[in-house]
DNA sequence: AAAAAAACTTTACGCGTGAAAAGTTTTAAT
DNA sequence: ATTAAAACTTTTCACGCGTAAAGTTTTTTT
């Protein structure tokens, strides 16, 4: 590493022996430039130690290379497994992410998309809170930037939607506790942030129809995104009043069933399929810990690989292609069983 | 809102009827301005929609208002806790934060760093990988840019370093459990990534001693971040081979302790502090979930509120003043131990 | 070897702001 | 009312790059 200090690109452009603008094109595409163009480049990047300075740089491209990924809550492991995911896929296309949580709240929510218009991302993955997001701010927000919505979906906001079949995957495990012993009783929010719990909600009711049982629904109180202290209050208080109209419980999300596995086992109730057990308990979503309860949560995996890998995608094409899609793409992935010890 | 397109600063001083660089001005601290001049730019904020251009404005700016918040692993509820906090209190002091994820890899660490480095962030609170972090290169841009390191440290690294008191907290919760019923073993990695890891091993070792005690080891296999799933597995492991020391164990972390707590109750082991039970389990860390496990997690609180507070504290005035440290401050806080079911 | 195409260089301008200097007006202090 | 200080305006430059046009060199094609 030489000591000449290196200010700019015409700094770097001089001590490399080319002409500034090459030496941007260079660091557009290195392979827009001639092969020895290139060598002489990178010969003096390893002698000296220059980078672009990214704000002058996005001060005078037409579009940034940022994309910005907003999810509802980063504390809750699912989304931050997701987040994961998808940053993988941003990072791996040449564009850089930037992940932003809206802690639960929709001011947040909003605050969030606020910075990222600061930023003018080339287009913006969001995974919105859902029923309390401020809506018609969002939908303002979609229009002026390419936006792709996954997990959450709100009506006609954004290019496209990608998330889970919820009609397909509570189908599917209502079809399994059914089949492997007692039709199970619904345990979820009174009144529920996210839409997709709306969904199960219908999703629950419209399998035991089919399947010729009577809907049964544990409906609780509570407020806000602790879902497992919900789960747990409100799970101990239904036991302690008998208000389980079945030995077998569905949950609409993994984490209320980690609370109410919490409240079951401090009630001394014994969760699982045994001839022993007395109660069975079921999820939705394959949480991070679902696998390290106790026991082992018997859940819908959702695919989140195809929803992250799907919404990188589409928004990649819009950015390319700079149109706006003519319809808006709703694509719902299937789940999948994952049988464990608890139901 | 007008229609009037309103591009740059220079539009938007026409029409508030103010000169640019009053306006400028008034951007970086209203309070600089006389009151009728802020009114008058302040009307016409909530008429025309204009922002400062972050790139713009960053460019010029000798320091930008960027704080880079580095942790190990967002996955780990823990660290998504801490970040959470840290960032509401660089927003609260007007700072931007910029949160990154090293997804357990140092490769990650390293580009993480770079990508700040980028951004010519005023400074950067940096929880490190620990024993895997490629050190000389953290500590190169810590020479380059003010940085806090929390939670684990590297020696010789940053400004400061915040973090818990192992020596004290282990001290803690092995005199509780020696006074509560029996001795406990620790269980933890051979090969712990976390420098924590081995301090809560010296301090194990010295709690023991100091009780009179004959320190026991169950040292575990296993690579990489899964806590629990290593755990889990060798846990399973032990307990089959029946190479538990003591009927009480205390776990380097907490996510070593939920994957054991998993072991013990697939293991038909009845885990807590009462008359039926076999087998007494702590951990440490108060994670997030250690109140949901079956039974509740026995475990030391850590007090990252405090952590967090006084990394920002130390950050904000290493910004303020522009100078560095005269000599690298160490505070260790103390954690709570928090009484559950399991021990 | 000649012609065409591709890659490069030179020159010049623009982006939207911060910041400094010098002059002017307003406000506060005496 | 006078004076000093504070706040403001105007002017000018700087920041580090993207981008376009026109001319030159190198490479590829015929």
């Amino acid at each position: 590493m030489s000591d000449t200090k290196i200010k700019n690109m015409e700094d770097f452009a001089v001590v490399s022996g080319i002409s500034r603008p090459t030496v941007s094109k260079y660091f557009n595409d290195p392979d827009s430039v001639r092969k020895s163009t290139r060598h002489k480049i990178e010969v003096a990047l390893e002698r000296y130690d220059y980078r672009p300075n990214i704000y002058a740089i996005n001060q005078n491209r037409r579009r940034t290379k940022n994309i910005g990924l907003v999810v509802p809550n980063l504390t809750d492991p699912f989304f931050a497994a997701i987040a994961r995911t998808i940053e993988g896929l941003i990072v791996s296309s040449g564009f850089n992410p930037l992940l932003l949580s809206s802690h639960g709240g929709p001011e947040q929510e909003i605050a969030n998309l606020n910075s990222l218009r600061a930023i003018k991302p080339a287009g913006v993955l969001l995974a919105p809170l859902g029923r309390v997001s401020q809506s018609d701010q969002v939908h303002e927000f979609a229009e002026q930037i390419p936006t792709v919505l996954f997990d959450a979906n709100l009506d006609d906001v954004g290019e496209a939607f990608f998330g889970s079949d919820n009609m397909h995957s509570i189908g599917l495990i209502v079809e399994y506790l059914c089949r492997s012993g007692e039709a199970p009783a619904f345990f979820e929010m009174e009144d529920p942030i996210n839409p997709n719990a709306y969904r199960r909600r219908t999703a629950y009711q419209a399998a035991m129809e089919r399947l010729s049982f009577q809907p049964e629904f544990i409906r609780v109180g509570g407020k806000g995104w602790d879902f497992e202290e919900i789960g747990y209050r409100e799970g101990l208080r239904a036991i302690s009043e008998d208000r389980l109209p079945s030995r077998t419980v569905l949950c609409s999300n993994d984490r209320l069933a980690i609370g109410l596995l919490a409240a079951a086992f401090e009630s001394g109730i014994q969760v699982g399929r045994g001839e022993m057990d007395t109660l069975r308990i079921a999820g939705h979503d394959d949480h991070p810990f679902a696998r390290y309860t106790c026991p082992g949560l018997t859940t819908i995996s959702q695919d989140y690989e195809a929803i992250g890998a799907r919404s990188v995608e589409t928004i990649l094409k819009l950015i390319d292609t700079g149109e706006r899609s003519e319809s808006r793409e709703v694509t719902l992935f299937e789940g999948r069983l994952v049988m464990r010890g608890s139901a």
